[in-house]
Order: structure tokens, then sequence, then C-alpha cells
DNA sequence: AAAAAGTTAACATGTTTATGTGGTTGATTA
DNA sequence: TAATCAACCACATAAACATGTTAACTTTTT
């Protein structure tokens, strides 16, 4: 039996939701509100296993409730619900702790799918929602232009830069001598152009490589 | 009509997919292939809309089946199958350009939603899926730890040495002595719980100080 | 098969860093 | 007011690094 605690402030769909959920097999709703004002007491008096929570509610509104929850309760499932596939509420959510987030317009069976699926540790999220999420992901992940053509010894000489090793350290670890470190190090250089370990490490982390 | 291309090196779930999509109505595989060696020119001369893509196959695999076709298309959707939700994955995946990430054993009438999602711009995605994405997602939004405690003038000697600055150039940077460039670096050291220049300047870059 | 690139290694020379010890000054705090 | 801390400076030494040259051998590419 899945417990549920549901946040909307529009009367009708509160009425609707709440029938449709505790009149299923395996879901219950504790109990329903129309704002956040409440939420940590609500939460901790019924403690709930999944949260739906509307984004737009006058007062405390859903994102806010959602803050509050997540600083007492990092357990809890919490799915969002909104009208919209807003970019930005969706990113808010997320960096929030959200579990998912989805639209009002899910049909009814697609919806206690979702639950139960946050319910058991997924991130339910409409196909829509997902789009933003995988193009913010992408954006603000990499451009990392150039390759630099390191060769397979070398970033591993570079990996170990990275983390601090000396060249004696490098040479013993990689069985190899620390001449030859020298080589490799001064090949790195060339291609990453730069001329001293803190760039090449620098660079590193900037462009990726490790 | 949603025209498909399917790469599976496994022939029965090659030919049990190509059966049951095309099998249902407004779906068609146009063809089937079991690796990606030619994948350029398959895309081109069949033109599909979605493309399903195996990660695991023999040869050219599907992550790089996947950015190949991204080279020279970047409308066609591409919807990658595996068998696990695994992390790394999932994350080359969606740098690369997919446009969902579903698992094998999703089952056959929600593979066609799946498909009619990304076919109309959605991003798809198993709710396990959703989840590794979350956690990246949110892990590399996040605030630093630790605060190290760094004074404003050796936050600038930090910045100076990840920028590749020798201790002389930061001192005349600064207008400081060398030596009181050195007691500050013995200070960060201390602070950051390293001891050499690669590993604080790694550390700056890692818990975002710079 | 020839050319190019990668890996390995040695030797030499000068520079830079890491580390230790010591100190002065001025501002903040207990 | 005494204590603490940040910022400043100096001297000394050993270790690590940057740079140059040379060269044998292997793998990959042309």
């Amino acid at each position: 039996m899945i417990k549920l605690l549901l946040y909307e402030d529009n009367p009708q769909l509160r009425e609707g939701l709440t029938m449709l959920i505790s009149g299923s097999e395996g879901f219950e709703v504790l109990s329903a509100f129309k704002n956040c004002d409440n939420v940590v007491q609500e939460v901790e008096a019924f403690n709930p296993d999944v949260i739906l929570m509307d984004i737009d509610m006058p007062g405390v509104n859903g994102l806010e409730g959602l803050k509050r929850i997540r600083e007492v309760n990092g357990s809890v499932k919490i799915l969002m619900l909104t009208v919209f596939d807003d970019n930005k509420n969706v990113f808010q959510a997320i960096s929030n702790g959200a579990n998912g987030y989805i639209l009002k317009k899910t049909p009814p069976a697609r919806l206690l799918e979702y639950i139960s699926e946050a319910q058991t540790g997924g991130a339910p999220m409409t196909a829509s929602v997902a789009t933003q999420v995988l193009k913010m992901f992408s954006s603000m992940n990499n451009e990392k232009g150039e390759d630099y053509n390191l060769s397979e010894r070398e970033k591993q000489v570079l990996q170990l830069l990275v983390e601090g090793y000396s060249y004696k350290m490098i040479a013993s670890e990689m069985f190899i001598a620390i001449d030859t470190v020298r080589s490799h190090i001064k090949k790195i250089y060339e291609k990453l152009h730069v001329n001293s370990k803190s760039e090449a490490v620098a660079k590193a982390f900037k462009d990726k490589i490790v």
C-alpha cells in the first residue's frame, strides 16, 4: 500500500485525484491540502511514501514546499505536478531534490504507474519534461573543442600528474624509467601548448581530458 | 507512419522487434542491422524518422554509431536500447545527442509509445534511467562542500598558481617578495591538505575554489 | 616498403619548488 | 591588554622539474 499526500489548490482536481488514487488497489491518499503553508508538520504527521505536489499554488507554492520538505526529509518521494513543461521550474525542482516531474494531463493509469515508479526509486518524468532536462544537461556540459591527440601512454601520465604524482612516482607506477616519464611529459606539454605541470593539470580539467 | 531503422546484434531480438513494430498500426521498420559498421550510409539511404540503437554490439557499437550519425544528421531521433541502466553509458549517450534511453525489458506497448514520443520531440526514458540523469544533474550542480577557509590573499595566490604562474611571477604580479609567496603557498597546502602544486591546482578545480 | 608516430631510455644543465627555521608588523579578538 | 592571525620578509638545502640532445625499437599509417 503506497501512502500519499496531495497538494493541489484546485478543489475539483484535488477531489478528482484523491478519488482516483484512493479508489485504486494499493494506493491511499492520507490527506490532501490546498497549499504548503504547513507542509513540514503535515509530512511529519502523516509520514507518506509519496507526495504529489502542484507547482502553482497560492501562498507557499510547490517549489518552496519541496525545499521545506527536503530540509527535514530526504527520503520521501516527491512528484511535481504542473500544467506546463516549463524549463525554469523543471530546473528548480530537480535542483531541489524532486523525484519526478509530470504533467497534469497525464492519463490516470499512467499516473498510478508513475507513483509506483517513484516509490521504488525511479524518477518518472514525461517525455516532454525529459527533453528539457536533456537540453540543459548537454548545454551545461562540455564543448571540448580540441582533441590534443594525446596517446594512451601520455594520457596515463597526465592522469597521474593530475593526481599529484611526482615524476619518480609515475615512473614506478608505470614501470618505466624516470627519463621516459620526462619524454612523455615533454610531449604532453607540446601537445597542450603549455610549459609547466600546473598548466597541464589545469588544462586537463578545463578541457576534460581527465 | 513512423519509419524506423533498427540496430541490434541479437538475431532473435532483432526479428522480434521488427515483427512487433512493423505489425503495429502506424509503424514501419525500414531495415534492421546487426552492427553500425555502415551506419552513416544506411541512415542516408533510408532516411528514417526514428532509430532504435542497441548499445552493446560487436564491431562499431551503439555509442560510436550514435556519434557517427550525429556528425552528419542532427534531426533524426535516436533511442538507445540497453539491458542495464548503466551510469556511464547514459552519460555518454546524452552527451552525444541521444533522444532517449530505454531498457530492453520495456513492455511492447510502452515501447511503441516511446517511439511516438521521440518522433514528436519528446525524450522518453525509463524511470530508472531518469534517476541516473537526475543524480548526475544535481551532482554537477552542487555547491562546494568544504570552504577550506582560504584568506583573500591565499585565494589570489591559488588563482595564479592555477593559471600556471611560477612563484617568481606571482611575486611580481602581487608586488610581494617571493618568500611571501612561499609562505602563502605553504599555508594553502596546509588548508587544502595537499603537498604539491599539482594537487592544489587539481583540488582548486574539483572543489570549485577557482 | 617507406614514413610517421609512439614508447622506451640515457646524459647533462640550469631552474624552480618544497620545506624548515627564523623574524616584524598591524588588525582583530578574547 | 594579551593573544591570535594574516601578511609580510629572509636564508638555506635537498628534491623535483624543465629543457635539450640523442637513439633504439615497435606499431601504425601511407
